[in-house]
RNA sequence: GUCCUUGUAGCUCAGUGGAUAGAGCAACCGCCUCCUAAGCGGUAGGUCGCCGGUUCAACUCCGGCCAAGGACACCA
């Protein structure tokens, strides 16, 4: 058990036996002060508790202060201002955060917020019908991240991609690369971009027969051929990208075999489908959408909320307790809707379903904005702005920033190697550490579990340093717990100047003819512990973390 | 019109009801004869959009207003 848990069941117990007359809470998180000056761990709980229980704040610390101090592995407890507690460990105990790094390895940071809870996480869900553009490669970086931290929190997380690859859009997609391959115009609601003609190409040469085909037939052949080749295009980029899927999930596939109609039984059962001017109807303003949604079409056609109500019935069969939809802005009316969807199947809205809602992103680049793709005909793509600036940046910069304001990316900075592009900021702590255990290995200098030796561990820069690796655990958690993995990236920049300060002030080898000696084995040893939660932390970004630059 | 998101330093942005609101950049001043200067320290820079409310305590929660961006199809 962490150190902090600890402390927090033992303050409940002391306020439990102290017959306060007022409710005391189940549960009690310590603060990690801002400043150093306040200890380890503080706690405002004696400001919460003074009006309920009628007593003076302040003596309700002293009791709890009284009780603390008999424990071994505090150094001090202080009353402070109105009446927080300030409690300082002392520097043995605080060497159980190293000794719980070095004997997790990899799994420091792991909990058991989620134990077991099936999550299906749904990201990105392009049209297959070009490449992955800025708007995808958001979620792409995100997604993924929130992914690993889901799972680090103990969910058993299934990710999944929705292939659009039904309807209007599939046809016009064919259509366009159809009249590529035949010199003609290209329909002007179709897809202009010069990858059109390069699939037309491709599948001209390897299926030459096409061209014989009658004019629909045709059509439909370039549309399907074009479809594998696209949506290969996109699992390959994504792959390059480090974004990896459990799930590829047709929307076609959601009728063959009776599936839609068997869905569609399942909500007719809950009593919320109905008929209406020869279309079927899901009465979703009995929970609060702004109007009914059709399914099927008066004209027997399907709806695009057929596939959304059948696709959400398929993740629940198939177990999944939360849902959650990884959407662009210009989805947000569909919150709603799919809330709205849940309801009518008895589902509990507020817990089965969410939806997650990513802003714009910008690129700049020499102070303009990056606008058209060569090669998409629209919006840059993903492989572009990894071109430009590298697997490791865009997706670091990408998951930097909460996923629901806009965004800006500076190509400029995101290309230089300064602490102001902080996935170098970052790593470099990594790299620098690596070097420094490099050499304390051939200076003779022992480190690693057997060396923890924290008494020895006095200096500020050093409680720092420690205390924030104690921290890490908490942040994931609570960056899975609030869906924002961008708490872990935020997290590690600050662990990389804890650490690039420690550096600053404590001498980890020895100087000259000096000899090793315990503080020496000491400190290289918080180095090890320092790099392998950077290189954990990194790893839940998808980050690399390298060991020279 | 209804709904969503955003408003914090000159710029780009963090900040889960707690103590003196932070970081980087840009400006200025310093630090490598010894572990990676892709680093560290210092100075300067704030009406947390505005007005109310809740609270021992509000940038944070609630209400209203202002401003910016976006969404509101038997389209996909």
């Amino acid at each position: 058990m962490a150190i902090q848990d600890d402390l927090s069941v033992a303050i409940l117990d002391i306020l439990r036996s102290a017959n306060l007359n007022c409710e005391i809470p189940n549960e009690l998180t310590l603060e990690r002060p801002k400043n150093r000056e306040h200890g380890d761990f503080a706690s405002s709980i004696s400001l919460a508790l003074a009006k309920p229980s009628g007593k003076n704040p302040r003596e309700i610390a002293e009791l709890i202060k009284k009780n603390l101090e008999a424990r071994s592995d505090i150094s001090s407890v202080e009353i402070a201002g109105p009446g927080f507690i300030n409690i300082t460990l002392n520097s043995q105990s605080q060497g159980s955060v190293i000794s719980a790094i070095l004997s997790a390895t990899k799994k420091y940071g792991e909990t058991k917020t989620f134990p077991g809870t099936k999550i299906n996480l749904e990201f990105i869900s392009a049209n297959p019908t070009g490449p992955l553009h800025l708007g995808h490669t958001r979620w792409a970086a995100v997604g993924d991240a929130l992914g690993r931290v889901l799972s680090a929190a103990g969910a058993e997380v299934t990710r999944e991609f929705y292939i659009n690859d039904r309807g209007v859009q599939m046809d016009l997609f064919g259509k366009s690369i159809q009249a590529a391959a035949l010199g003609k115009s290209r329909p002007e609601d179709g897809y202009h971009g010069d990858y059109i003609n390069d699939l037309a190409k491709e599948i001209v040469t390897k299926h030459p027969e096409i061209l014989k085909l009658d004019d629909v037939s045709q059509a439909a052949a370039f549309r399907d051929f074009g479809y594998e080749l696209q949506l290969k295009e996109q699992q390959d980029v994504l792959v390059r990208f480090g974004t990896r899927f459990d799930v590829w999930f047709s929307e076609k596939s959601l009728y063959e075999n009776n599936f839609f109609w068997h869905c569609q039984d399942v909500l007719k059962s809950k009593g919320h489908v109905f008929e209406l001017d020869g279309a079927t109807w899901l009465r979703t303003t009995d929970f609060g959408d702004d109007k009914d949604r059709v399914m099927v079409k008066s004209d027997g056609s399907m709806a695009y909320f057929a596939s959304d109500s059948a696709y959400y019935i398929s993740k629940r069969e198939r177990g999944f307790e939360i849902n959650i939809y990884m959407l662009g802005a210009d989805h947000h009316g569909y919150i709603g809707r799919l809330k709205a969807l849940a309801a009518c199947n008895n589902d509990d809205p507020n817990y089965n379903v969410e939806v997650l809602i990513g802003q714009m992103v910008k690129i700049m680049e020499g102070g303009e904005e990056v606008k058209l793709s060569k090669r998409a005909g629209t919006i840059i793509t993903l492989e572009e702005l990894v071109e430009k600036v590298g697997v490791d940046a865009a997706r670091y910069t990408l998951i930097r920033y909460p996923a629901n304001t806009p965004m800006v990316m500076d190509v400029d900075v995101l290309r230089s190697r300064t602490n102001e592009n902080p996935v170098y900021y970052v790593q470099y702590a990594h790299a620098r550490i690596c070097g420094v255990l490099r050499n304390a290995s051939e200076l003779g200098v022992n480190y690693g579990i057997a060396h923890i030796n924290s008494d020895k561990l006095t200096h500020e820069r050093e409680r720092e340093l420690i205390g924030q690796l104690g921290e890490f655990p908490g942040v994931v958690a609570s960056a899975a717990e609030l869906r924002e993995p961008h708490r872990v990236a935020r997290y590690v920049e600050e662990l990389a100047g804890v650490y690039h300060r420690f550096y600053a002030d404590c001498r980890v080898l020895p100087i000259g003819d000096e000899k090793p000696s315990e503080l020496h084995s000491a400190r290289a040893t918080l180095c090890l512990a320092t790099a392998q939660v950077i290189a954990n932390g990194l790893e839940l970004l998808g980050v690399s973390a390298p060991e020279k630059m």
